[in-house]
DNA sequence: TTTAGACGATAACAAATGTTATCACTTTTA
DNA sequence: TAAAAGTGATAACATTTGTTATCGTCTAAA
C-alpha cells in the first residue's frame, strides 16, 4: 500500500470493517496534496470540495468576524480529519476558511467519493454516519468547555491534554481559539 | 395513525423514504411520554435512555459548571428532537440535564429501536447518518455564533429568528444561554 | 385568599478583559 | 545579510461584565 494512504486506512478500519479488495478499489479514488505554510486551502465563501485528512502537519479553522478579525476555533493536526463538513455534505458556500500553520501534507476525499462510498462500500453508510457522529462529539464537546469553564481553565486543559500544540502554534492563535485577547492569555499565563 | 406520532412520521419521512409496512411495523416501538412543568427528564450522570421527539412544551439543556451554576445551553421545541446524542450513541454517563420548562408530550426512542432500525429498515444507516449530521449542523451553527458574535447580537438574532423564546423562558435563562448574567442582559435590552 | 417565591429592572461597586503602545527578541524574506 | 515582519511580555488606561443588594410586580402554592 502506498505510504500516503497507511493512515488514513488505519483510521477508516477502526470506523468500519472494509476488505481488502474494497479497499484497493476504493483508495485508489485518493489523491495527496502538499500544502505551504500560511497557504489557505478552504477560503470562506466558497464550497468546500474536499475532506482532508492529515498525514503531518497543522491546519488552523478560523472565522473572520464583524469587524474583520479571524477567530481561531480548531485545529487540526496529524491523522484527523480537516473540512467544512456543512459546506462539504450540503455543497454550500463556507463560513470559515482553512488555512496551513506549517508545511503540510494531506489525503483528499471528494463528495463524489463520499458518495460512490455509500454505494460501493458494504458499511459506506455507516462510515458517512459515523464520521458525522465524531464531528458531532468533537463539536459536544467543544460547547460543554465553552460554556462550563473560564478561559484560564481552558488554557491548563490545553496544557496538560495537547502540550505539544504550544511549540508548534504561536500564542496569538491560541488566545484567539481561547476567545480572550493574547495580551490576556500572557497575562494569565505569567500571574502568580 | 395514533395523532401522537404524526409528527414525528413527518420529519421522519422529510430525512429518508419510509414505506407504509415499515412504518407500521416500526412505529409501533414508540412510546409517548407525559412530563410536568420543572420535570428533569435527563438527569447529568445517569446515561442517556432515549431521544425524545418534542410534540407539545419546551425543554431546556443545562450544564453545572465547577462552581455549582446552570448553564443553559440550548432550548429545544415542538417538532424538534431532544437527548444527550453522545450519552446516548456510547452509553457513558451524560454531562447535561434536560429539563421540562412547560407541561411537555414527548415520543421516545431507545437506543434498541435506533439500531434495531439500522437493521430492519432499508435506509435505517441513512436516517442515523442524517441524524448525526443534523446534530452536527446545529451545534455548528452555534459555535460559530459563539466565535464570531457578541452576546447582543446573539440576542437580536433571537428575537429575529425565535421571538415566541421570550414568551415561554424567563429570562435569566436566556441570559445563561447568552453566556452572559441576567443584570447584564437586562442592561443590554434597555440601553438606548 | 394569603404568602412565599420567582421575575426583571436598576444602582453601586468590584473584577475581568480589551485596547493601544512600547520594547526586546526571533524568524522570515528580499 | 540586512530589512521587514512576526512574536510575546508588559504597562497604562478604558470598557465590559459580573456581583450583590434592593424594590416592585407577578405567579404559584398552601
Amino acid at each position: 500500500m502506498k505510504e500516503q494512504i497507511k493512515n488514513i486506512h488505519q483510521v477508516i478500519s477502526s470506523f468500519i470493517e472494509i476488505s481488502n479488495e474494497e479497499w484497493v478499489n476504493y483508495s485508489s479514488m485518493f489523491k495527496t496534496k502538499e500544502i505551504k505554510k500560511k497557504e489557505i486551502i478552504l477560503q470562506e465563501g466558497n464550497i468546500c470540495k474536499d475532506v482532508f485528512f492529515i498525514n503531518k502537519g497543522v491546519l488552523r479553522f478560523y472565522f473572520v468576524d464583524n469587524n474583520g478579525e479571524e477567530k481561531t476555533f480548531h485545529f487540526a493536526i496529524e491523522n484527523t480529519f480537516a473540512t467544512d463538513y456543512k459546506s462539504f455534505l450540503k455543497q454550500i458556500p463556507s463560513n470559515y476558511s482553512i488555512q496551513a500553520l506549517e508545511d503540510t501534507q494531506v489525503v483528499t476525499m471528494s463528495l463524489d467519493m463520499l458518495l460512490s462510498g455509500y454505494e460501493i462500500l458494504k458499511n459506506g453508510e455507516k462510515l458517512g454516519r459515523l464520521l458525522a457522529e465524531e464531528y458531532f462529539f468533537m463539536f459536544n464537546d467543544k460547547i460543554q468547555a465553552i460554556y462550563t469553564q473560564t478561559p484560564l481553565d481552558r488554557y491548563n486543559n490545553l496544557t496538560t491534554n495537547f502540550p505539544e500544540i504550544f511549540q508548534r502554534v504561536p500564542q496569538h492563535l491560541i488566545a484567539s481559539y481561547l476567545t480572550i485577547s493574547s495580551v490576556h492569555l500572557s497575562r494569565l499565563k505569567n500571574a502568580h
